[in-house]
DNA sequence: CTGTTAGCGCTTTCAT
DNA sequence: ATGAAAGCGCTAACAG
């Protein structure tokens, strides 16, 4: 049989209360006593049921994690740094939460069902991390997801996702500046002599998508530039999405000199694509990327592009998500991210 | 308050049990009368309380995965691969499992604490993942662990680990063939017409370092040549372990004509410190890696490395997780490596 | 196929 | 500071 509370009670000679009261740290308990239930729970090798405190407490130690991808390394370092953060004291007896990291691929429908089991399971927190969708329909069902979770207690962070008002407040968002970032990148590029830039975006229906090409057009309309027609080319943040869309690209605008891709990852695509054309980086094309993944500093030649502290947000995150953070003011922040200049762009033939 | 079991089954006019079993679906129950509670539990907006099943059916939905490093590509993918099988949304057959990722650094104290934390959520099964530490007294601990963790009902799975035979039966070992992949990896280089072979070696009290370089001594031992003094340099498993090493090695062994890497970040790494010494590669030095990470092939020059199978064999251990996949018989299986050779290694000068 | 009846193991007022 | 007792919400025999 497993041992339980009781066990671990009658054998230190008091009552479950009590040993419920050591093992929790949160009431006062007299040393003495403490030290003899403790010392009951080690002889009998005692382990808390996880299900049956949080029952009775109507609260659990588990953080939910919602990654579009747990393989891709922008979120695997995000999550890494939330659950970094979400262990040590502050916690329930162990004082250790668990990080329950769910992979939705992207898909709207996963989102709801994750953000659904974790609502199940009396989560702590939920960090949802990553652009959003935008779609009304879906968005609201987040929305009024979020405001359930939030009305149950669940602390509720959004990470690199913009603010969602009607989720109701208490909602944290810690935002990046895609908008900014991707307007430096391709102010750097202008002043470069580049004129011709062509645009490897991501998904079309995500603001992280959205808010990257706006900045890039900003900087466009800031110096004067119209974009070229048929120079920008949408796909998911992969690999191979950033190598077709190369081929793409150059198909309607042959004289490109500079692309701005989605990401490292797909810069890096890109990249490949232009390599296997005869087209040197950045000699002949220049090539910027987003997020300054690990990687991206040992491609050759190096990736110019725009550092996003995606460690430091993260644990930013789990802080909050454990309620050792206070949130922000507003339950806003909007978190910069910092142009890294390297050897992918060049000026222009 | 909060909607619960019983309410929706007065709405459906039932009783809770019934409900529970048209919640649970492994039990008959008349279409007419599951249509009517799930009607109920749609109008309600009911949500089942996971702590609560969990209590009464003393087993969660959770699955642990333990790994070093969430942000390590090499975790990231086996995570993913393992979390993409067991369930959850797009999972099917009423496993909507979730899976708790524990990034332990490498730890073995928090080896121990993550797998009590697990055993105390009374988590469905448990992942292993990436070599052990090759300590008596840790080794005998996690057995211990192990075999409590089995004995209530929880489901083990070593991944890349060797197996542990005190930990008692019913614990799966999916390993990785590290040995015959860092001997074909020496041989490959052998071939090549190489004889001063440096070798940046992992933590030295790991097993997946120990099997790497034995691999590596067979293949030299095989080929009749001598270990060089000096030219092994232990470290972690990141960059800037392979670029300090390469240092180390020089001062030590200046005519090194190759090196094998512990993997494919310390290679990069490697490759980084030659540059800046002025060695081409593989003019110069030719590098290999392990594991074929994607950013292997991206690398200038691309890596030769040793592709391991991460995203089948995590797959294949969350498959075994969930009961799925019928354990291998003996409970071992072997998976092997498969050499890629790619630009970074070349003939000997 | 469906209802009844007991708990599962812990937390938490409320007393003392 | 500690104990007694009343659930938390669900599942699983066991009947019917």
């Amino acid at each position: 049989m497993t041992v339980t509370l009781s066990d671990v009670a009658s054998r230190a000679g008091v009552s479950p209360a009590t040993v419920s009261r050591v093992l929790n740290g949160n009431y006062p308990v007299a040393e003495g006593t403490r030290e003899r239930v403790l010392r009951a729970v080690d002889e009998l090798d005692y382990v808390l049921n996880g299900p049956a405190s949080s029952l009775a407490a109507a609260t659990s130690d588990l953080v939910g994690v919602l990654v579009n991808d747990i393989a891709d390394p922008f979120f695997g370092i995000i999550a890494s740094a939330v659950q970094s953060q979400i262990g040590g004291p502050g916690g329930r007896a162990g004082g250790e939460r668990l990080a329950v990291v769910c992979g939705t691929g992207g898909a709207p429908e996963r989102e709801l069902t994750y953000l659904t089991l974790l609502q199940r399971q009396r989560a702590a927190a939920v960090v949802l991390t990553g652009g959003a969708v935008e779609d009304p329909g879906h968005r609201a069902a987040v929305a009024a997801k979020l405001r359930k979770l939030g009305a149950a207690g669940t602390r509720v962070i959004l990470l690199g996702r913009p603010p969602l008002p009607d989720a109701g407040p208490g909602v944290t968002a810690l935002t990046f500046d895609n908008r900014a970032g991707a307007r430096e990148l391709t102010a750097h590029l202008l002043a470069l002599g580049h004129r011709r830039i062509g645009c490897v975006a991501g998904p079309p229906e995500r603001t992280t998508t959205r808010h990257r090409l706006e900045g890039h057009r900003a900087a466009l309309a800031e110096a004067g530039i119209e974009d070229l027609a048929g120079a920008t080319a949408h796909g998911a943040y992969d690999r191979a999405s950033g190598y077709r869309a190369v081929g793409e690209l150059l198909d309607r605008v042959p004289d490109l000199t500079a692309i701005v891709a989605a990401n490292d990852t797909v810069a890096l695509g890109a990249c490949a694509a232009l390599r296997e054309r005869g087209l040197r980086v950045p000699e002949d094309v220049s090539v910027t990327g987003f997020d300054d993944l690990p990687f991206s500093a040992d491609a050759l030649p190096a990736l110019t592009t725009v550092r996003l502290p995606l460690q430091g947000t993260g644990a930013r995150a789990g802080r909050i998500a454990t309620g050792r953070d206070a949130p922000p003011a507003g339950g806003e922040e909007l978190v910069a991210g910092e142009l890294v200049v390297r050897g992918s762009t060049g000026p222009v033939k």
